[in-house]
DNA sequence: ATTGTCCGGGAGAGCGCTCTCCTACGTGGT
DNA sequence: ACCACGTAGGAGAGCGCTCTCCCGGACAAT
């Protein structure tokens, strides 16, 4: 039974009741000029008294400006909501720490986040059109598809955008990322400090920044511990790989008395396989994770591991963004965040 | 170095440019009405040509529509992102997964999900009054809040509005759910028919629908199997709470050796309560979870779960919105989706 | 007094689009 | 031949808002 719309109060009304023009309701809506107190207090009045809110439509129309930012994952091609990768990344927890952190600045400015999706090449391009036809003030980007021409699309259009981690070129473009070798360094020191000798690493996919960042951190790390060679099998960062990657070290190195796992989830996956060959955690084989999402508190023994801030890290995107849309000759900044270790019981 | 917006093509400049009116570029753009093919030609090439892109603020001010609809997690008072319980939601992997669902059905159309968060009765108050100002068609409403004043208000409001699960009282809404109790009953059936003679369960809280109908049904269903008493915990859907609730249940009924376990996460904290106590999944007691979410493919043994069809709830969820948004007189309705028992190794 | 300055308020153009009219032009029936 | 009717395209009125421009009055400086 939707009562079919009874046309909403406009400014008009608001001006009619407050027997002033639309022009100063306009000024007292906005708190923008001077306008005298009592004049205020009678526009308010009258705002509350119709029940008047601002049309968006209308006022984007004229400012140029829509209050909303489009939320953007970019991911590889060809993947639909129904297959298991895309499924994959939606229901990774950390899309929803991302939309959370990025609410806590969005929120208090009336900024709306609009979820959008790059699926595919000419979504791209339908995307960078879209927002292009200014109906979208700037542009989040959590681009999880290798080689992705998105962060290159957004920079040639000239629109604000931020990216969730380095891009993989370099480009004049702003980010917020984690101090990735250093974070990996303190998986080491903890290793070490724990009194593991034969320390050996799960990797990361080579071709993502981050799981070359975090090996390339944890070698040297190890190299200045005196350790120079560090056994490493690639895990492409998912728990079954995780759980291959385990057993691989373990038979080609079966003292490892330690291991450094470059995500929770191949930790997982490297936990259960220790237990099933019935090696202890952590006293027969030290585990470190790296990210602390929710496989860190679903694993037993619980999981050590280096905390990424993903909710610091998305509300400084929203605020990076909003000063580029505002003063849209602002340098582009990078803003890289310092991990912690998190001690559990794996380590 | 954003260019300073150029001023992007307007339906008028396609008008000049292919030499006819606004009215016949409109007509072609949006398919209404008969052009001839001829002109039609003209006129998509003359858009190709400049780059044209319908402004949305100028299409949604006169058409009182803006093809975008609102996500609306409505949540209990008092919690921000940073604290640890909207931390949990927001982290949930459940929700990406409505996302994924949503923009299945929302995207083919041209329709935009914008992320809204109800956190207190102030934030519900204004989101309505937001709403209504006609700058969104419709809502999709997903509350855990207990008791939660949006479904009223936003009926009230006439906002085409559907819920994800019925709502706590009765109310004239549309929804889509599942049906709690025909899938606890499939947890039932696969205890009986692995031989468990001595079955209890643990529940989720009971001020919530879902708590509620799956003891219901698990109830019922084993009644019908033969046993009439089922022993019970409470474990508030935490995974702290099953391991709690799966303590108290052996040590009162130590004979225990078949658990319908009433949400994934609690299941996690139980499997890992009956390892420490040496009991192994499924020999000695089985274990049925239900939701199917990720924590029931990161569990070992891996989790026997009632999998409820999210993604495919979601993507109903959008289309019964957009019926209700195309035609205001419609009336409510409600979609009932099937569980499906999903066999792996704890039960 | 006269001029200049500031400041509060109104008038009105126009953002880019849709959609209702209206006109011009066939086309068919009588 | 005439009129009725259907059909394709144009003209133009807004949708609700912001913002520039302008005006009038208060006040200070000359």
């Amino acid at each position: 039974m939707t009562s079919s719309r009874p046309r909403l109060p406009t400014l008009e009304d608001v001006a009619r009741s407050a027997g002033v023009s639309r022009a100063t309701v306009s000024r007292v809506v906005n708190g923008t000029r001077n306008v005298d107190p009592e004049i205020q207090r009678i526009v308010q009045e009258a705002v509350a008294a119709t029940g008047y809110v601002p049309n968006r439509a209308a006022r984007s129309l004229v400012t140029r400006r829509t209050d909303s930012v489009a939320l953007v994952f970019s991911v590889p091609d060809h993947h639909t909501a129904n297959d298991p990768f895309l499924g994959r990344v939606f229901s990774d927890p950390f899309f929803g720490r991302i939309v959370g952190g990025l609410l806590t600045v969005l929120r208090p400015r009336g900024v709306h986040p609009v979820l959008m999706l790059a699926d595919s090449e000419d979504a791209r391009h339908e995307l960078v059109a879209n927002l292009r036809q200014e109906h979208i003030d700037g542009v989040v980007l959590v681009s999880i598809a290798p080689g992705d021409s998105l962060p290159f699309l957004l920079t040639e259009a000239g629109l604000p955008t931020v990216l969730f981690a380095r891009p993989t070129t370099p480009l004049p473009i702003s980010f917020v990322d984690i101090a990735q070798q250093a974070g990996a360094r303190q998986a080491a020191d903890r290793l070490v400090e724990r009194g593991c000798r034969r320390i050996a690493t799960i990797s990361g996919p080579f071709d993502s920044p981050a799981g070359q960042d975090r090996l390339a951190g944890f070698r040297n790390a190890m190299a200045e511990h005196g350790q120079p060679y560090v056994p490493s099998t690639e895990g492409g960062f998912t728990q079954e790989g995780g759980e291959h990657a385990m057993r691989e070290l373990l038979r080609d190195h079966p003292d490892t008395d330690g291991v450094f796992v470059a995500n929770d989830l191949m930790a997982l996956g490297a936990l259960h396989v220790l237990r099933d060959l019935g090696r202890q955690v952590p006293d027969d084989v030290a585990v470190v994770g790296f990210d602390d999402s929710s496989a860190a508190t679903a694993s037993r023994p619980l999981l050590t591991t280096v905390r990424q801030p993903v909710e610091d890290m998305a509300a400084e995107m929203a605020r990076l963004l909003m000063a580029l849309i505002d003063d849209a000759a602002q340098q582009t900044r990078s803003v890289i965040f310092k991990t912690t270790l998190v001690v559990r019981q794996s380590a």
